[in-house]
Parts: C-alpha cells; structure tokens; sequence
RNA sequence: GGCAGCGUAGCUCAGUUGGUUAGAGCAAACGGUUCAUACCCGUUAGGUCGACGGUUCGAGUCCGUCCGCUGCUACCA
C-alpha cells in the first residue's frame, strides 16, 4: 500500500475540558488535511486523548468517579467539540486502549534493548501537580518554580539517554528546513538543545492507572513518554503495516508543548528506537483576549458552541455559522506570534470577507448571469487575463500551504473574491447588456469563473459553505484541487441556481458609550532595582562586610562563571560561591584576603550552598576586579 | 543577567538579497456606480518605519548603543 499522508493534533489530557485553543489546532490540522486531500494524497487525521496521568486518577478519585468511566467521559467531551465545528479526524485515538499499551511496552523495551532507556536512582524533589521533577535549586520558599507542592523521592527509575541526541537533533534539523516551523520557534528549540540536553526520567511509581513497565510492575511509564507514543501506536506499530503511515507528515501543536516534547523528546525518542522522524513539527500561537476578556456578561463569548448561536441568530443557517466559526479561527490563526481573538474582531472578519466579500460576490453573480444571460453559462471564452489572475491566486495558496500558513492561504483564497468586485467594476456588465455587446458572455463567464475558483479555493477552510456555492451555482463540488481554474470546472449550458444570501451582512450596533478601559491586571512585574538617591546610615549598618581570607578555591561542575570559595572569617569558615571564573584563576585565589557580605541570606546555586557574597569591582568586558585590603587586616575585621 | 524575536497608518499586520514616491485590509472623508447583502469601485487623508549614532551614492532593511514589549533561559554581582 502506498504511503498515506499522516497528520495529527495533540491528543489532550483529560483533566480539562475543550476550549477555543483545542478548536484551533484541531481546525490548523483539519484545514491542512482538506488541502492535502484535494490535492489528491489519501490522508489520515489523527486526533484523540491522553488519559494515563497521575492526575487523572486523582481527578477521577476527586469526581467520585471510577477511573475508566471518567476518561470516558471527558473524552467523548473533545470528541464532541471536533465534531462541534465538523473536524474531520479518521482515528479518534485513546491511550487507555490495548493497541496504545501494546505499542507503548514495545517501545519502550525496544529501547532498553538499546540502550537508550536506563534504571537508576532518582532522589529529589517531585512536583506532583505538574508531575515533574525539580531541581533543589529551583525550589521557590520549599514549593515548585510553579507555586506546586513538592514532595521529596529516592527510588529507582528509568532513564530515557535524551542527552545523546541533542547534536543529531540539530544536524537533522539543518538537513531538513522545514522540521520545525515557523522559524522563529525552530531558533528557540536549537538555542534550548545548544544549553545541553539532561536525561529524562520516565517512569513513575505505580499507582493503579497508567501503563506498566515491561517486566516491572512497580512502575508505570511517564504520562509524556507514554502520550507522544499515540502516533506512532495509531499505525499499528509494531505489526506489519504501521509503515502506510509512519512517518507522520505534520504534527500540529500549540506553542507550550512544542519545544521540549514534540520538537525534541519525540524525534529523540525515534532515533533511540530507529525510527523515522516526522516530516513536520509545528507550533502556532496562542489566542489573547486582552482588550476585553472573555465573559459571557459581556456579551464577548469565545466558545467555539457560542460563537456559532452568536451567527445563527445573526441569520446564518447553523451548518455556515459553523463555518463562520471555523474561518475566524483560520483567518486569526497566529503563526509566530499570539493574536488577539476578540468578538469584534470577529464580526469585523464575518462583514468584511465573508458577507461583504465572498457571499456578495456569488450574489451579484448569479443575479447579472440571470439578469443577462438566462442564467445559463455561457459558451464564450474567459480573457486571458482572468484566467491568468485566477492562475496567480491559486498558486499564492499553494505557497502559503507549503509552510503551513492557513491564515495567508485562507487570505489568497479570497482574493478571488475580491479580483471578481475589481473585474465587474471595470467591465460594466449592465452596460454591455444595454448596447448588447458581444463582450458580454465573456465578462459573465469570467465572473462566474472568479466565483467557481473561489469556491474550490476555499472549500478547506469553509467546506459547508463551498458546498453551498457549488449547489447555487448547480455544479458539483470542486473536490480536485487540479479542477480550479480550468475551463471544464464550468460547463457551458449548466443554467445556474437562483442566489441565496448566505451571511447575512451584521449591523453595526448602535455607537456603545466606550468601555472604561479594564484595570490591566497587575503584571506580577519585578521592578528593575534602582537603589534610591540617598540612603541612611542606618540603612548602609545593616549590610555586615568584613574581611576574609579564601582557603580554597574550585570550579563548580558544570558552570561556566562560578568558583566554589572556602573563607575564613575570623573564625568561622564559610563556603561561598561567587561568578569570577572568568577572572580568577582559583590558584591564585587561595591565601587572598578579601571583603564579604556576612550576613547575607544564603542561597543555593548550582546545587552549592552559598553562605554570603564577595565584593568585585565591575572591570571592562565584564570582568570582576576583587577588592582586598590595602595592607593584611585581622581576619573578621568589619568593613565601614 | 544571557539568548532570540518584535516595535511600520487610528486598529490588525505585509515589507525578499539595501535601490525611485514605504504598502494591504479594517475604520474615516469625499467621489463614482447600480448587477448585488447600505454592497462594490476609486480618490484622499493619515507614518520623523521605537530613539540616537554609524556604514553607504542610497537604510524600514546592514552595524552599534539605548528604550519598550514578548518568549525562552540562567550560575551571587
């Protein structure tokens, strides 16, 4: 069997529900596999949920609820919300399936067997909410960098070897342009793989849920490890046949999951299993509501279910006010960057492309055809030049689609649109129909020739909606891409339909008295120190500086800057770790005396407890210039 | 603190390797048109292209410094 084009969406955690976000990936990925298949590939769309985590028991323990009954549950609520704006995935995957389990143990002691996954012991701090481990220096007043509880581990573990791969990630990368997209989230993964990759542990203690380790009850496999494993476990792997669809083609995904996991942990994951990579792993943004949140009191609800009554009492049919739904979507959709989702925007994008734009113009269509050639196509020729615009329009899509950008390609798509309004304008069919000038079944041909384009050019983002054009336009659907355009797309004779509005034009409302600009929520912003002009004495007492001499002098494992500095002051020795690696080469440090904060909070760095700071003087290129006492001063002596 | 990105019209954003007069959509004003969903077409207005300096015959574009925003990341000066 041949190769089938393979797309996927997340598959989401089950301890929420859907919202606008999950609408978007899963429209990126519906958008792109309509595309793909007018184009003619045979494609599979992969989406579904992730339910093994340790937070889901805990989640179901919280609901009262049996484990399997509530994954259920809140997995048919993703489903329903695909099948809300008609997603058309073809596997709805689950990761509580024995197909899944199945792959995940293959996997994984194929990984063993090659020496890619490791046991070994794991004593620290463990984040439970996030279910991450955290690093002792990253604690924050004895909580997770994420304000989480943590609780303190030693077991055994696995390990998967995620630092083997971090040059043969980016040598795969540099091979393959179009790896990671959009650019600007492939700069942010090599910067992230460039700092060093740290191996990852992946399993957890076994508690009752989740997917067993090979040949060790004890523990189940992490719920990251276990989740990027759908895709590969949705072929069929290991049996015969997972190759009609692995590799994956694309890999849509929001921007927070991308660098870590998708864009590293997984094509690591498959090079230590010998796998191929996918050929595309992409991010889009994320949608703000900063200039007014979303609140149902408002009136500026962004549910996808809302926005979709939102159209319908406008006075579009449910099946185009999804579709109203699913445009918006695409036309915001943010590539590199976040974009602002707002209901304004909304209704700005609804008036303007979709009534104004797109819906007039079929309109105006099938009125002059009927108005001046009976309705029926006309046999005559369309001018070069529109078949030549139409040509340039299609092919702008086709280069928008090349690197995933929906909103440019939904853009170009309606241009066609919009060339049809420039076309009519300077042709004046009214006017050739007065003076019956034989133009005129040109100008209507190439008319209708605009909005049959448009109608193809559009049908992945809006399929009901190019379904309705073509059945006004009493002509099948264009389902090949390679029909767009051509002559036999319009079979002259055909007497199309009588038009049918649409999108109902919004008024605008009446002029509302301005929102009082909302409060900006206060960004929990670090202000940038700045001491104050003048301090008291009292203030300068309360920093304790005395001398001391260094003892001993290391470079901390692992860091670039820090020196690790045993000092004595007066009679205490004290560690202190301070940033002069660059500077100061430890031997001629030791037998130094030097100045020191002493009564400095101390704080760990590099996993080093630091008991104090010494004093330096900034030096030119950032080089640090140790202060020491003029002459030899007692040990413990204070600084004023 | 480091790295990356961004800063262009009232709003949302395009601007390839430097090259005439910096563009599009929306909003505004004016004009035109009548096939159409008060639509469409055109014209106009609106910009020290974040600031300053530099390279160049020529800079939105390249370099430096600074300011502001965003993301990632971090190691006590």
């Amino acid at each position: 069997m041949a190769k089938r084009t393979y797309i996927t969406t997340p598959i989401y955690y089950v301890n929420s529900v859907p919202h606008v976000g999950h609408a978007l990936t899963m429209l990126a990925c519906d958008v792109t596999k309509r595309f793909a298949r007018q184009r003619g590939e045979e494609v599979v769309f992969l989406t579904g949920t992730d339910e093994n985590g340790l937070k889901v028991l805990e989640a179901a323990q919280a609901a009262g609820e049996d484990p399997q009954a509530f994954v259920d549950r809140i997995s048919q609520t993703f489903r329903h919300a695909a099948d809300l704006l008609h997603i058309e995935y073809d596997v709805f995957f689950r990761t509580t399936s024995d197909e899944h389990r199945k792959c995940v143990q293959a996997l994984f002691a194929r990984l063993m067997e090659k020496g890619a996954i490791y046991l070994d012991k794991y004593e620290g701090w463990y984040d439970v909410a996030a279910e991450t481990f955290v690093r002792e220096s990253d604690l924050v007043d004895g909580r997770s960098p994420d304000g989480n509880e943590v609780r303190w581990v030693s077991e055994e573990n696995y390990f998967f070897r995620l630092s083997a791969y971090g040059d043969q990630l980016l040598a795969y990368a540099e091979a393959n342009p179009s790896f990671w997209l959009p650019d600007g989230r492939k700069a942010e993964v090599v910067s992230f793989i460039k700092q060093g990759l740290r191996d990852l542990c992946v399993t957890r203690s076994n508690p009752g849920w989740g997917i067993p380790v090979p040949g060790d009850e004890s523990k189940v496999v992490y719920v990251w490890f276990d989740a990027l494993i759908n895709y590969l476990a949705a072929t069929g792997w290991p049996d015969a046949g997972w190759e009609d669809l692995w590799p994956a083609d694309v890999h849509w995904m929001a921007k927070e999951i991308f660098t870590r996991f998708h864009a590293t942990l997984w094509p690591a994951m498959l090079m230590a299993a010998e796998l191929p990579l996918p050929k595309t792993v992409i991010a889009h943004g994320w949608f703000t509501f900063n200039d007014s949140k979303m609140s149902k009191s408002k009136g500026n609800v962004l549910a996808p279910e809302e926005l979709i009554a939102h159209f319908e009492e406008a006075g579009c049919e449910r099946e185009l006010a999804i579709d109203v739904v699913r445009f918006a979507l695409a036309r915001a959709l943010p590539y590199e960057g976040d974009t602002n989702f707002t209901l304004p925007e909304v209704e700005r994008i609804y008036n303007a492309d979709l009534a104004n734009d797109l819906g007039n113009a079929l309109n105006r269509t099938l009125t002059m055809a009927h108005k001046f050639v009976d309705g029926a196509i006309p046999e005559a020729e369309v001018e070069p030049e529109v078949a030549q615009r139409i040509a340039e329009i299609k092919a702008e899509v086709e280069q928008a689609f090349a690197t995933f950008r929906i909103h440019q390609a939904l853009d170009a798509a309606l241009q066609a649109a919009r060339e049809l309004n420039r076309y009519v304008d300077a042709k004046k069919p009214w006017d050739l129909a007065k003076n019956t000038d034989p133009a005129l079944g040109s100008v209507v041909r190439g008319m209708l020739a605009y909005v049959r384009a448009a109608e193809g050019l559009v049908r992945a983002f809006v399929p009901a909606t190019a379904d309705r054009m073509a059945a006004q336009l009493n002509l099948p659907p264009t389902l090949a891409w390679a029909e767009i355009g051509t002559a036999a797309s319009l079979p002259a004779g055909v007497v199309v339909g009588q038009p049918q509005p649409m999108f109902p034009r919004l008024q605008p409302k009446p002029a509302e008295p301005k929102p009082a600009p909302e409060p900006k929520p206060e960004k929990p912003k670090k202000a940038k120190f700045e001491p104050p002009a003048e301090i008291g004495i009292e203030d300068f007492m309360n920093v304790q500086l005395k001398v001391a001499r260094i003892l001993e002098a290391e470079p901390v494992e692992g860091s670039e800057k820090l020196l690790k500095l045993q000092v004595m002051i007066g009679e205490e020795k004290r560690q202190i770790l301070a940033g002069i690696r660059k500077s100061y080469a430890p031997m001629d440090l030791i037998g130094r005396q030097i100045v020191v904060v002493a009564n400095l909070k101390p704080a760990k760095l590099m996993g080093h407890e630091s008991q104090g700071m010494i004093l330096a003087a900034d030096g030119p290129d950032g080089r640090a210039i140790l202060l020491t006492p003029e002459t030899e001063a007692p040990e413990g002596t204070s600084v004023h």
